[in-house]
RNA sequence: CGCGGGGUGGAGCAGCUGGCAGCUCGUCGGGCUCAUAAUCCGAAGGUCGUAGGUUCAAGUCCUACCCCCGCAA
Protein backbone atom coordinates (compact mmCIF):
# COMPACT_ATOMS: atom_id res chain seq x y z
CA UNK A 1 0.00 0.00 0.00
CA UNK A 2 1.32 3.37 -0.92
CA UNK A 3 1.82 5.85 1.64
CA UNK A 4 0.10 9.41 1.22
CA UNK A 5 2.91 11.71 0.94
CA UNK A 6 3.93 15.42 1.46
CA UNK A 7 7.10 16.39 0.64
CA UNK A 8 9.15 19.65 1.57
CA UNK A 9 12.50 20.95 0.07
CA UNK A 10 13.90 23.31 -1.96
CA UNK A 11 17.11 22.70 -3.43
CA UNK A 12 18.45 20.32 -6.01
CA UNK A 13 19.51 17.95 -3.07
CA UNK A 14 15.68 17.88 -2.17
CA UNK A 15 15.00 16.62 -5.23
CA UNK A 16 17.04 13.67 -5.01
CA UNK A 17 15.04 13.04 -2.12
CA UNK A 18 11.76 13.50 -3.27
CA UNK A 19 12.42 10.88 -6.72
CA UNK A 20 14.02 8.14 -4.44
CA UNK A 21 10.37 8.66 -2.51
CA UNK A 22 9.02 8.30 -5.80
CA UNK A 23 10.63 5.44 -7.23
CA UNK A 24 10.13 3.69 -3.84
CA UNK A 25 6.19 3.34 -4.33
CA UNK A 26 5.78 6.82 -2.19
CA UNK A 27 2.38 8.31 -3.07
CA UNK A 28 3.33 11.66 -3.24
CA UNK A 29 0.60 13.64 -3.35
CA UNK A 30 1.84 17.32 -3.35
CA UNK A 31 5.53 18.78 -2.41
CA UNK A 32 5.94 22.15 -0.49
CA UNK A 33 8.91 24.62 -1.47
CA UNK A 34 10.09 28.67 -1.11
CA UNK A 35 8.50 30.95 -3.26
CA UNK A 36 9.96 31.70 -6.38
CA UNK A 37 12.25 34.85 -6.09
CA UNK A 38 14.18 37.33 -8.51
CA UNK A 39 17.76 35.75 -8.48
CA UNK A 40 20.45 35.60 -10.88
CA UNK A 41 21.54 38.01 -13.90
CA UNK A 42 18.99 40.58 -15.01
CA UNK A 43 16.97 39.63 -12.10
CA UNK A 44 14.85 37.00 -13.45
CA UNK A 45 12.25 35.32 -12.08
CA UNK A 46 13.66 31.96 -10.77
CA UNK A 47 11.61 28.66 -9.25
CA UNK A 48 13.06 26.04 -6.80
CA UNK A 49 14.20 23.35 -8.37
CA UNK A 50 11.87 21.41 -6.63
CA UNK A 51 9.25 22.85 -7.76
CA UNK A 52 10.29 22.52 -11.58
CA UNK A 53 10.58 18.71 -11.12
CA UNK A 54 6.91 18.61 -9.28
CA UNK A 55 5.45 20.76 -12.38
CA UNK A 56 7.24 18.14 -14.90
CA UNK A 57 5.84 15.38 -12.80
CA UNK A 58 2.45 16.70 -12.55
CA UNK A 59 2.50 16.97 -8.51
CA UNK A 60 0.70 19.95 -6.40
CA UNK A 61 2.83 22.29 -5.57
CA UNK A 62 2.71 24.35 -2.64
CA UNK A 63 4.65 27.72 -1.46
CA UNK A 64 3.75 29.50 1.56
CA UNK A 65 5.67 32.44 3.19
CA UNK A 66 5.43 30.20 6.41
CA UNK A 67 4.12 27.45 7.13
CA UNK A 68 2.74 28.92 10.25
CA UNK A 69 -0.05 30.59 8.40
CA UNK A 70 -3.30 29.04 9.50
CA UNK A 71 -4.37 28.85 6.29
CA UNK A 72 -1.14 26.34 4.98
CA UNK A 73 -2.22 24.46 8.34
CA UNK A 74 -5.29 24.05 7.37
CA UNK A 75 -4.27 23.28 3.81
CA UNK A 76 -2.55 20.32 5.12
CA UNK A 77 -5.12 18.82 7.70
CA UNK A 78 -7.48 18.53 4.46
CA UNK A 79 -4.59 17.16 2.31
CA UNK A 80 -3.96 14.64 5.56
CA UNK A 81 -1.06 13.04 4.07
CA UNK A 82 0.33 9.92 6.30
CA UNK A 83 3.62 10.80 6.07
CA UNK A 84 5.77 14.40 5.24
CA UNK A 85 8.92 14.03 4.50
CA UNK A 86 11.19 17.11 4.68
CA UNK A 87 14.93 18.03 3.11
CA UNK A 88 16.57 21.24 3.35
CA UNK A 89 13.02 22.92 3.37
CA UNK A 90 13.76 26.82 4.85
CA UNK A 91 10.69 26.61 6.66
CA UNK A 92 10.50 25.91 10.45
CA UNK A 93 7.26 23.56 10.52
CA UNK A 94 4.92 24.29 13.31
CA UNK A 95 3.52 21.28 15.69
CA UNK A 96 0.47 21.35 14.56
CA UNK A 97 1.61 20.48 11.08
CA UNK A 98 4.06 17.76 12.47
CA UNK A 99 0.91 16.05 14.43
CA UNK A 100 -1.27 15.55 11.52
CA UNK A 101 0.69 12.55 9.12
CA UNK A 102 0.57 9.06 11.32
CA UNK A 103 3.69 7.83 10.44
CA UNK A 104 4.98 11.52 11.76
CA UNK A 105 7.05 13.86 10.06
CA UNK A 106 10.66 12.37 8.90
CA UNK A 107 13.70 14.63 7.85
CA UNK A 108 16.25 13.66 5.81
CA UNK A 109 20.02 16.19 6.99
CA UNK A 110 23.31 15.67 5.94
CA UNK A 111 25.19 15.09 8.40
CA UNK A 112 25.61 12.41 11.47
CA UNK A 113 23.28 13.48 13.65
CA UNK A 114 23.86 15.10 16.35
CA UNK A 115 26.77 16.82 14.76
CA UNK A 116 26.19 19.52 12.39
CA UNK A 117 22.49 20.60 13.12
CA UNK A 118 21.56 23.66 11.15
CA UNK A 119 21.83 25.16 7.75
CA UNK A 120 25.67 24.12 6.49
CA UNK A 121 26.28 20.99 7.54
CA UNK A 122 28.20 19.34 4.48
CA UNK A 123 29.90 22.87 3.91
CA UNK A 124 31.36 22.69 7.93
CA UNK A 125 32.21 19.21 7.73
CA UNK A 126 34.56 19.96 4.88
CA UNK A 127 36.12 23.20 6.61
CA UNK A 128 36.94 21.43 9.27
CA UNK A 129 38.33 18.38 7.46
CA UNK A 130 35.99 15.74 8.55
CA UNK A 131 36.77 12.67 6.76
CA UNK A 132 33.25 11.37 7.59
CA UNK A 133 29.92 12.02 7.16
CA UNK A 134 26.60 10.63 6.20
CA UNK A 135 23.06 11.42 5.88
CA UNK A 136 20.69 10.97 9.15
CA UNK A 137 17.15 9.92 9.12
CA UNK A 138 14.96 11.43 11.88
CA UNK A 139 11.81 12.85 13.16
CA UNK A 140 11.45 16.41 13.26
CA UNK A 141 10.69 17.94 16.20
CA UNK A 142 10.18 21.94 17.31
CA UNK A 143 13.69 22.75 17.52
CA UNK A 144 16.03 22.55 14.98
CA UNK A 145 17.72 19.03 14.18
CA UNK A 146 17.24 17.62 17.28
CA UNK A 147 14.64 14.77 16.66
CA UNK A 148 14.86 11.05 16.88
CA UNK A 149 17.03 9.11 14.99
CA UNK A 150 15.49 7.01 13.30
CA UNK A 151 18.87 5.71 10.99
CA UNK A 152 21.44 6.73 9.87
CA UNK A 153 23.82 6.41 6.59
CA UNK A 154 27.76 7.07 6.69
CA UNK A 155 29.96 7.95 3.97
CA UNK A 156 33.68 8.64 4.11
CA UNK A 157 34.88 12.09 2.96
CA UNK A 158 37.76 11.91 -0.06
CA UNK A 159 40.86 14.20 -0.33
CA UNK A 160 39.38 15.32 -3.43
CA UNK A 161 35.85 15.83 -1.91
CA UNK A 162 34.25 19.64 -1.98
CA UNK A 163 31.45 20.90 -1.46
CA UNK A 164 29.97 20.39 -5.16
CA UNK A 165 30.56 17.01 -4.66
CA UNK A 166 29.83 15.72 -1.60
CA UNK A 167 26.70 17.45 -1.85
CA UNK A 168 25.51 15.24 -5.32
CA UNK A 169 27.30 12.19 -2.96
CA UNK A 170 25.27 12.77 -0.46
CA UNK A 171 22.05 13.58 -2.58
CA UNK A 172 22.52 9.61 -3.60
CA UNK A 173 22.75 8.41 -0.62
CA UNK A 174 19.76 10.54 0.82
CA UNK A 175 17.73 8.66 -1.81
CA UNK A 176 19.20 5.14 -1.09
CA UNK A 177 18.11 6.14 2.35
CA UNK A 178 14.75 6.29 1.86
CA UNK A 179 14.44 2.73 -0.26
CA UNK A 180 15.30 2.33 4.20
CA UNK A 181 12.94 3.89 4.51
CA UNK A 182 10.43 2.04 3.06
CA UNK A 183 11.22 -0.61 4.10
CA UNK A 184 11.05 0.65 7.67
CA UNK A 185 7.68 2.29 7.42
CA UNK A 186 6.57 -1.23 5.69
CA UNK A 187 6.96 -2.76 9.39
CA UNK A 188 5.03 0.35 10.87
CA UNK A 189 6.01 3.72 12.36
CA UNK A 190 9.57 3.12 13.67
CA UNK A 191 11.14 4.11 17.15
CA UNK A 192 13.70 6.93 17.16
CA UNK A 193 16.46 7.17 19.36
CA UNK A 194 17.40 10.07 21.20
CA UNK A 195 19.93 11.83 19.99
CA UNK A 196 23.35 12.92 22.89
CA UNK A 197 22.13 16.31 23.24
CA UNK A 198 25.14 17.24 24.90
CA UNK A 199 27.13 15.98 21.44
CA UNK A 200 25.53 18.31 19.60
CA UNK A 201 27.03 20.94 17.37
CA UNK A 202 25.46 24.04 15.24
CA UNK A 203 26.65 25.08 12.00
CA UNK A 204 24.85 28.45 10.72
CA UNK A 205 24.51 29.58 6.88
CA UNK A 206 28.16 30.10 5.58
CA UNK A 207 28.84 34.36 4.89
CA UNK A 208 30.39 34.60 1.58
CA UNK A 209 33.15 36.72 3.69
CA UNK A 210 34.65 33.72 4.75
CA UNK A 211 35.42 32.61 1.28
CA UNK A 212 38.06 35.49 1.14
CA UNK A 213 41.46 33.35 1.49
CA UNK A 214 44.07 34.45 4.38
CA UNK A 215 46.86 32.95 2.87
CA UNK A 216 48.98 33.49 6.74
CA UNK A 217 46.77 30.21 7.57
CA UNK A 218 48.30 26.85 7.58
CA UNK A 219 47.91 25.25 4.22
CA UNK A 220 45.79 22.56 5.24
CA UNK A 221 43.34 25.13 6.47
CA UNK A 222 43.45 27.19 3.51
CA UNK A 223 42.73 24.04 1.15
CA UNK A 224 39.80 23.08 3.39
CA UNK A 225 38.36 26.22 2.90
CA UNK A 226 38.97 25.98 -0.45
CA UNK A 227 36.91 22.74 -0.27
CA UNK A 228 33.80 23.80 1.53
CA UNK A 229 33.13 26.69 -0.21
CA UNK A 230 33.26 25.87 -3.68
CA UNK A 231 31.69 25.68 -5.85
CA UNK A 232 29.09 27.77 -4.26
CA UNK A 233 30.08 30.65 -3.08
CA UNK A 234 33.51 30.36 -3.88
CA UNK A 235 37.38 30.91 -1.91
CA UNK A 236 38.56 33.81 -3.47
CA UNK A 237 41.82 36.05 -3.70
CA UNK A 238 42.57 39.18 -5.24
CA UNK A 239 45.54 39.90 -7.97
CA UNK A 240 46.08 43.48 -9.38
CA UNK A 241 42.84 44.24 -8.48
CA UNK A 242 40.46 41.62 -9.77
CA UNK A 243 39.14 38.64 -7.72
CA UNK A 244 39.88 35.47 -8.60
CA UNK A 245 38.30 32.58 -7.57
CA UNK A 246 40.32 29.34 -6.17
CA UNK A 247 38.67 26.15 -7.44
CA UNK A 248 40.86 23.32 -5.89
CA UNK A 249 44.61 23.05 -4.28
CA UNK A 250 46.69 20.85 -2.45
CA UNK A 251 48.89 22.38 0.49
CA UNK A 252 52.39 20.53 1.36
CA UNK A 253 54.63 21.84 4.44
CA UNK A 254 57.89 23.68 3.74
CA UNK A 255 60.07 25.77 4.95
CA UNK A 256 59.34 29.20 4.00
CA UNK A 257 60.42 32.83 4.66
CA UNK A 258 58.16 33.91 1.36
CA UNK A 259 55.16 36.58 2.11
CA UNK A 260 52.20 34.62 2.35
CA UNK A 261 49.97 35.08 -0.89
CA UNK A 262 53.43 35.31 -2.71
CA UNK A 263 53.48 33.40 -5.67
CA UNK A 264 56.57 31.45 -7.02
CA UNK A 265 55.96 30.13 -10.74
CA UNK A 266 58.38 27.87 -10.69
CA UNK A 267 56.17 24.84 -11.51
CA UNK A 268 54.05 24.87 -14.67
CA UNK A 269 51.63 22.83 -13.60
CA UNK A 270 50.38 25.04 -10.57
CA UNK A 271 50.34 28.57 -9.07
CA UNK A 272 52.48 28.02 -5.75
CA UNK A 273 51.53 29.75 -3.12
CA UNK A 274 53.24 30.87 -0.36
CA UNK A 275 51.18 29.94 3.20
CA UNK A 276 51.43 29.94 7.31
CA UNK A 277 53.18 26.65 7.02
CA UNK A 278 54.41 25.92 3.94
CA UNK A 279 52.83 26.23 0.01
CA UNK A 280 49.53 25.57 -1.39
CA UNK A 281 49.70 24.31 -4.97
CA UNK A 282 46.65 25.97 -7.07
CA UNK A 283 45.27 23.67 -9.70
CA UNK A 284 42.15 25.33 -10.72
CA UNK A 285 40.93 28.80 -10.53
CA UNK A 286 38.65 31.22 -12.22
CA UNK A 287 39.10 34.46 -13.03
CA UNK A 288 36.30 37.35 -12.72
CA UNK A 289 34.62 37.36 -15.98
CA UNK A 290 36.32 33.92 -16.90
CA UNK A 291 35.60 30.32 -16.69
CA UNK A 292 37.23 27.68 -14.45
CA UNK A 293 40.49 26.76 -15.84
CA UNK A 294 43.72 24.64 -14.59
CA UNK A 295 46.72 26.15 -13.19
CA UNK A 296 48.66 25.52 -16.37
CA UNK A 297 46.35 27.53 -18.88
CA UNK A 298 46.06 30.23 -15.77
CA UNK A 299 50.03 30.63 -16.31
CA UNK A 300 50.07 30.43 -20.57
CA UNK A 301 48.03 33.47 -20.30
CA UNK A 302 49.17 35.17 -17.65
CA UNK A 303 53.01 36.48 -17.39
CA UNK A 304 52.95 35.69 -13.80
CA UNK A 305 56.50 36.42 -12.47
CA UNK A 306 58.24 35.36 -8.73
CA UNK A 307 56.94 37.80 -5.99
CA UNK A 308 53.37 38.46 -7.82
CA UNK A 309 51.29 38.54 -4.65
CA UNK A 310 47.76 37.08 -4.10
CA UNK A 311 45.93 40.22 -1.50
CA UNK A 312 42.76 39.90 0.67
CA UNK A 313 41.76 42.93 -0.78
CA UNK A 314 41.32 44.71 -3.85
CA UNK A 315 43.39 47.38 -3.23
C1' C B 1 15.35 47.28 -18.25
C1' G B 2 20.24 45.75 -11.27
C1' C B 3 26.19 46.43 -12.10
C1' G B 4 30.33 44.54 -14.84
C1' G B 5 34.02 41.31 -17.79
C1' G B 6 34.48 38.41 -22.25
C1' G B 7 33.80 35.72 -27.19
C1' U B 8 41.00 35.85 -31.87
C1' G B 9 44.47 28.57 -34.66
C1' G B 10 43.18 22.50 -29.78
C1' A B 11 43.95 25.54 -24.58
C1' G B 12 44.97 30.24 -21.98
C1' C B 13 45.95 35.20 -23.54
C1' A B 14 48.00 39.95 -26.47
C1' G B 15 46.66 42.87 -30.51
C1' C B 16 47.00 51.25 -27.98
C1' U B 17 45.00 55.92 -31.61
C1' G B 18 41.97 50.95 -38.34
C1' G B 19 47.07 49.18 -42.85
C1' C B 20 50.61 41.85 -44.25
C1' A B 21 47.17 38.05 -37.30
C1' G B 22 51.15 37.53 -32.52
C1' C B 23 52.66 35.23 -27.40
C1' U B 24 52.85 30.98 -23.98
C1' C B 25 51.32 25.94 -24.05
C1' G B 26 49.67 21.76 -26.66
C1' U B 27 49.79 18.78 -31.33
C1' C B 28 52.80 16.54 -35.48
C1' G B 29 57.96 15.51 -37.58
C1' G B 30 63.11 15.43 -36.32
C1' G B 31 67.85 16.13 -32.99
C1' C B 32 70.19 15.56 -28.16
C1' U B 33 69.61 12.43 -23.84
C1' C B 34 69.75 6.01 -19.77
C1' A B 35 65.77 9.39 -19.28
C1' U B 36 62.43 13.63 -19.02
C1' A B 37 56.71 17.75 -17.45
C1' A B 38 64.00 19.29 -19.63
C1' U B 39 66.28 21.24 -24.09
C1' C B 40 67.24 22.26 -29.56
C1' C B 41 65.46 22.46 -34.85
C1' G B 42 61.25 22.40 -38.06
C1' A B 43 55.86 21.99 -39.42
C1' A B 44 50.71 22.03 -39.40
C1' G B 45 46.56 24.67 -37.69
C1' G B 46 42.62 30.98 -37.54
C1' U B 47 35.59 32.43 -42.02
C1' C B 48 39.17 37.03 -35.45
C1' G B 49 30.77 34.78 -31.94
C1' U B 50 26.65 36.07 -35.95
C1' A B 51 24.37 39.68 -39.35
C1' G B 52 24.63 44.33 -41.32
C1' G B 53 27.11 49.37 -41.74
C1' U B 54 31.27 53.23 -42.19
C1' U B 55 36.11 53.09 -45.04
C1' C B 56 40.72 52.69 -50.39
C1' A B 57 41.38 49.32 -46.11
C1' A B 58 38.24 46.58 -39.89
C1' G B 59 40.09 41.67 -35.21
C1' U B 60 40.57 46.94 -34.51
C1' C B 61 35.06 52.15 -35.48
C1' C B 62 29.20 52.05 -35.54
C1' U B 63 24.36 49.16 -35.10
C1' A B 64 21.45 44.82 -33.92
C1' C B 65 21.44 39.90 -32.24
C1' C B 66 23.42 35.13 -30.04
C1' C B 67 26.50 32.77 -26.37
C1' C B 68 29.87 32.43 -21.83
C1' C B 69 31.28 34.38 -17.11
C1' G B 70 32.05 37.57 -12.35
C1' C B 71 29.27 40.74 -8.73
C1' A B 72 24.75 41.80 -6.56
C1' A B 73 20.11 39.50 -5.20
Amino acid sequence: MAIKTVFMGTPDFSVNIVQALVDNGFDVTAVVTKQDKEAGRGKKITSSPVKLWAQEKGIDIYQPKTARAPEFIELMENIAPQLIVTAAIGLIIPKEILDIPQYGCINVHASLLPQYRGASPIQQSLLNGDTKTGVTVMYMSEQIDDGDIIFAKELDILEDDNCGTLFDKLAVLGGQAMGDLARVLAEGKPMGTPQDHSRATYCKKIPKELGNIDWSMDGKAIVNLIRGMTPSPGAYTFLNGKRIKIVSAKSRVACTGAHPGSISAENKLAVTVACGDGFVDVLQLQPEGKSVQSARDFLNGNKITSGTVFERNIN
